[in-house]
RNA sequence: GCCCCCGUAGCUCAGUGGAUAGAGCACCGGAUUCCUAAUCCGGGUGCCGCAGGUUCGAUCCCUGCCGGGGGCACCA
């Protein structure tokens, strides 16, 4: 509907320069946009305001030289208005809205996608958290955000592969291997000291306990450094698993799972550091090899092979991130937690040192989460193994409801989750209110078979009996959710979804209290059974790209 | 000290440079012989943190300040 009418102004403005009501024929991109207010019509275009300074003319007087030229061949609208400092409001004939209906029978599941992506490769990295431990609320956010937000791309028509970088290699790794090693020994009867920054969950105990009950081997009686490794690998691939298990359990799929070792049994960290040595990018100072990325905006540089050898993680970021474009990613998203945000200047210019433009890097930074329980902070701590996990908050509160919780935020903005809230079934958790619209409209369709009525389909001839506000109201909520989907993927912000589908919901309910769907008139029916079809059909869009399940019963 | 995010109704938060800034919760009152009451309808709230600037027009963009959170390493 935007981009008919925009085309109408253009034409307009075209035919008034011609009749030289116009002053020039240069014109700004049309802007069509939605009113808040009923009163200013159903689209309202800035376009004349915006082209005063060019035209030497008063807005108004642009408006009306170029509404007089305004042409509607498809009779859409009622009429147009040119109001306050020179809006062009636009009232749409309301049975213009009808063929939104058959538009979402005919496209069904595939309603809203659109192709503003044109097929361009991109890639959006999230989660990756290392394996030395269980998933936490925050990665659940970062699940949910990057998931969602790569579904929407997709449906926009981009060629979208999530990926889940691992961390199995380095010295957390190291550290993990350690953690177990000593908790081994001293489950075992040995004195031990643990050091600070080893980890000390219940589940550190845990793998200790299985890896000794999987070997004949006494870990505690061959060489320290060879137990550790070994410790160290069985850790990481038993928590990864549990990872994977976890985020199966929260609905989020990887198409694939890139291993930071990899990168090394390849030689690729290797090459791509004598690489940049070679163009002098990569410099030595004091033992160490510093990357210049101070030179593409970083505040200093940066050490990327320390004095002692070990390369740092940022060594191995450098040749991940060089190998996602390598393998033909246009565009490549990273979603990090906030914590992460100082790294970005240092990424970006190794993004751009690798001949890649720093536009074509991206990073999400999704705030922290809040664990909340009936308002209390819920205290956690990593080391300690004191927190609670994804895996518990899903067990609790419901895949669905955590999803949604995710979601309902900018993700700019700290999330407190609260778990008490989070299993009410009140409008404060509103992903019961969006679902109970699918199941409340699948119950009507069962009402509707027993009563022997027909389900219609797209092309039923009664659609034109949709003549009250309500209906109207309706159909035209339903019109938005293409522009909501394309621009959630533009700017990036999937919560535009769960928000649209919240208003959806609001108007369906609504709508429910207030008109009958199955009434005496066979073809009322039939259309207003069309209708929440409709509707049907978009709450499952968009709860699909929300990954939050659809009920037919609740 | 430097960097990032946040500051909008009593609370939690939406808001794409546009017109009279919106939801939910909370509070009060009402709606169900009838498709699911996990629903709906009505009732009122704002120096959009403060001060400048850009603009025909700023909650939105720029600068400074105040308040809250997070981050600064040859850690990740």
């Amino acid at each position: 509907m935007k981009t008919k009418l925009a085309a109408l102004l253009l034409r307009a403005a075209t035919g008034a320069f011609a009749d030289g009501q116009l002053n020039s024929s240069d014109f700004p991109p049309i802007d069509i946009e939605e009113p808040k207010a009923d009163a200013h019509g159903d689209f309202s275009s800035n376009f004349a305001m915006v082209m005063a300074a060019v035209q030497k003319m008063a807005p108004r007087k642009i408006a009306e030289s170029i509404t007089a030229k305004l042409e509607d061949p498809e009779g859409i609208l009622l009429k147009t208005e040119i109001a306050g400092p020179g809006f062009i409001n636009f009232f749409v004939r309301p049975s213009a809205w009808l063929p939104v209906l058959k538009e979402i029978h005919q496209t069904d599941e595939r309603f809203g996608h659109a192709n503003i992506g044109n097929g361009e490769k991109v890639q959006v990295e999230f989660v990756s958290a290392n394996p030395t431990g269980p998933l936490h609320v925050g990665h659940g956010r970062g699940a949910a955000v990057g998931d969602s937000f790569g579904n929407i791309l997709s449906a926009c028509g981009y060629d979208v592969q999530k990926e889940y970088y691992i961390n199995d290699s380095g010295r957390q790794i190291r550290t993990l291997g350690l953690s177990v090693y000593l908790r081994l020994k001293a489950i075992s009867g040995d004195p031990v000291d643990f050091p600070a920054d080893c980890y000390q969950g219940d589940y550190i105990r845990e793998l200790a306990e299985d890896i000794q009950q999987g070997t004949e081997l006494d870990l505690t009686r061959i060489p320290e450094e060879a137990a550790i490794s070994r410790c160290a690998r069985f850790a990481a691939k038993k928590i990864l698993a549990g990872i994977r298990s976890d985020l199966d359990a929260f609905g989020v799929h990887f198409d694939r799972w890139f291993s930071e070792q990899s990168l090394f049994d390849k030689g690729l960290v290797d090459s791509a550091v004598a690489e940049f040595k070679g163009r002098d990018v990569i410099y030595e100072n004091e033992g160490a090899l510093w990357f210049r990325t101070s030179a593409f905006g970083d505040e200093k540089d940066r050490v990327v092979v320390r004095s002692n050898g070990q390369t740092t993680y940022f060594a191995s970021d450098i040749a991940y991130h060089k190998d996602k474009f390598e393998r033909g990613f246009e565009r490549v998203i990273d979603v990090w937690g906030a914590d992460h945000h100082g790294y970005i200047p240092r990424m970006t210019a190794a993004v751009e040192a690798s001949g890649i433009h720093r536009s074509n890097f991206q990073v999400i930074l999704v705030q922290l989460v809040n664990l909340l329980r009936g308002g209390a902070p819920v205290a956690m701590s990593t080391r300690a193994g004191e927190f609670v996990t994804l895996r518990d908050v899903v067990d609790e509160v419901g895949r669905d409801a955590a999803r949604f919780i995710f979601l309902t935020r900018h993700y700019e903005s700290p999330l407190d989750f609260d778990l008490e809230l989070a299993k009410q079934q009140t409008n404060e958790n509103p992903v019961y209110y969006v679902q109970y619209v699918h199941a409340r409209i699948s119950s009507i369709l069962r009402k509707a078979t027993e009563r022997g009525v027909s389900r219609p389909g797209g092309n039923n001839r009664h659609l034109d009996l949709l003549t009250t506000p309500e209906d109207i109201q309706l159909i035209k909520t339903l019109a938005r959710f293409p522009d909501t989907l394309q621009a959630a993927a533009r700017m990036m912000e999937p919560h535009r979804v769960s928000y649209y589908l919240m208003d959806l919901a609001s108007g369906f309910h609504a709508y429910y209290n207030k008109r009958r769907v199955l009434t005496d008139d066979q073809g009322l029916t039939q259309a207003r059974l069309t209708l929440v079809l409709g509707v049907q059909t978009v709450i499952r869009n968009g709860l699909r790209l929300l990954g939050v399940s659809a009920p037919d019963r609740m």
